[in-house]
RNA sequence: GUGGGUAUAGCUCAGCUGGUUAGAGCGCCUGGUUGUGGUCCAGGAGGUCGCGGGUUCGAACCCCGUUACUCACCCCA
């Protein structure tokens, strides 16, 4: 039998290098509290019809990357294409007194070629605001964006924004545009050559050189706002200028979700060859009602974790080391010495491991030190024979203390203040 | 979905134009020190060379297929 791995795209976190999501989940948690969000866990899975209606049947991400299954009841669902559409679901199932401030940590799935920070199951942490149009919450919003990159140690990323405008002012500019398109039709790529009526916005985020050089001369949606519009994205962009949180505006940026309005924005850091969306997101203030909620206004973001820490890993920040012992308790008696003490230092706040296996002296010694632990604590004959305990420094030259049984804890905590 | 690269020990890799018992470093275990780790020395365990087929007297090496990993395109976190 071929061994069982891991499914394509998705990786196990193990231990000891889990000991940065924990830590990284902290902050996050941390900054999304202090500002009064709270936690919410929706399950992984939904009715199809979510995605499908509030990301849009048009978009890659529902289009051709969901993971959809039916049910033992033969009910069509599909695993979590991304954060928002089921945090907004529980938000009308549940009819909280707005607004409503959530934080999640989740995995998330789309069925793609996996490659650099791009996988079948990846992990996103995030927020979203209901119930509040107020243009300083997108300002709110993106400063907890921006105050968890640089929690972790980030620097050098380019916030990108953009507003898409909104019911009134999107149609009409969308029309223009494909007009535009049309006229240049001959001069795009291939693959959109016959992709216009469907979602003119997408080839403004073409990779393509010929489908560039058409973008340049396009009309813009920041030229087309309309007047309630171009105040809103006025005053995000006041407030973050009052926050001096520096952004790029950037009038291609076009998110691959349909549901986005006014205020949208990407975090995007250069590794060198080539850019990485560590994080994405924006207003979204028709999805409740397209969702069948009472009209709602919405904003969020999501950020892939894998590729936070890939970016942290490229800057040489946000090393976290993983939990040591305080102490690691040597016993060569029978091991019931290791046993009881390594119980009752624990229930006193102290991080304590043990060798298991009655081994040599020297083999145990050996897996303390591998365990990175402080203090050895050492039972053999003598100690058990009088009582006492050996403290040995395993950090330093390796000195040696034998203290009463009783008076372990208060020696470990001189000893561990000294230096 | 399309294209490139890779697949040998737990990890990182070597293996000359196909040649007989497949190697190194690190890690692991044991001993040198029957009460002491991190250094040093000695020994040991561990591999059906991704899988299937073919060519050959002989294949880790050549050919075909397949799977997985990886990178890129597309798209995105």
């Amino acid at each position: 039998m071929e061994p069982l791995r891991a499914p394509t795209g998705t990786h196990d976190l193990m231990p000891g290098d889990s000991a940065r999501w924990v830590a990284l989940l902290g902050v996050f948690a941390a900054l999304a509290e202090k500002s009064g969000f709270g936690l919410i866990h929706t399950p992984l899975f939904e009715d199809v019809r979510l995605f499908r209606r509030g990301v849009g049947t048009e978009t890659e991400v529902v289009g051709k990357e969901m993971y959809e299954f039916t049910d033992r009841g033969g009910r069509a669902m599909a695993l979590r294409p991304e954060g928002t559409a089921s945090v907004v679901r529980a938000f009308i199932q549940h009819h909280p007194i707005p607004p409503f401030r959530a934080w999640y940590a989740t995995p998330t799935f789309r069925y793609e070629r996996p490659q650099a920070g791009r996988y079948r199951q990846h992990h996103q942490v995030g927020v979203e605001v209901l119930g509040i149009a107020d243009a300083d919450v997108d300002v709110e919003v993106l400063a907890l964006a921006n105050d968890y990159l640089q929690g972790l140690g980030l620097s050098g990323y380019t916030l990108r924004l953009n507003s898409l405008g909104d019911a009134a002012c999107r149609p009409q500019y969308v029309a223009s545009l494909r007009e535009y398109l049309t006229a240049n039709q001959g001069s795009l790529c291939e693959e959109h050559k016959g992709k216009i009526s469907a979602n003119p916005l997408r080839i403004l985020d073409c990779k393509d050189e010929r489908c560039r050089s058409v973008s340049v001369g396009a009309p813009t949606m920041s030229e087309a706002l309309c007047e309630q519009c171009a105040e809103h994205f006025a005053r995000v962009k006041a407030g973050l200028d009052a926050q001096n949180i520096s952004y790029f505006l950037d009038a291609k940026l076009v998110r691959g979700l349909d549901y986005y309005t006014r205020t949208t924005f990407e975090v995007t850091l250069d590794l060198g060859e080539g850019e990485l969306t560590i994080l994405g997101g924006g207003r979204y203030d028709g999805l409740v009602e397209v969702l069948g909620g009472v009209p709602t206004p919405g904003i969020g973001f999501g950020s892939g974790i894998e590729r936070v820490l890939l970016a942290c890993d490229r800057q040489d920040v946000f090393a976290i080391q993983p939990t040591v012992p305080m102490v690691y308790i040597v016993d060569t008696t029978d091991g019931a010495h290791a046993r009881d003490l390594v119980a009752s230092l624990r229930k006193e706040g102290l991080i304590a491991e043990r060798a298991y296996g009655n081994r040599s002296m020297k083999s145990q010694f050996k897996t303390a030190d591998r365990s990175g632990a402080r203090f050895a604590l050492v039972i053999g004959d003598r100690e058990a024979a009088d009582g006492t305990i050996t403290i040995r420094d395993l950090r330093g030259g390796g000195e040696q203390v034998v203290v009463a049984r009783d008076a372990l804890l208060t020696s470990l905590l001189e000893l561990a203040a000294k230096n």
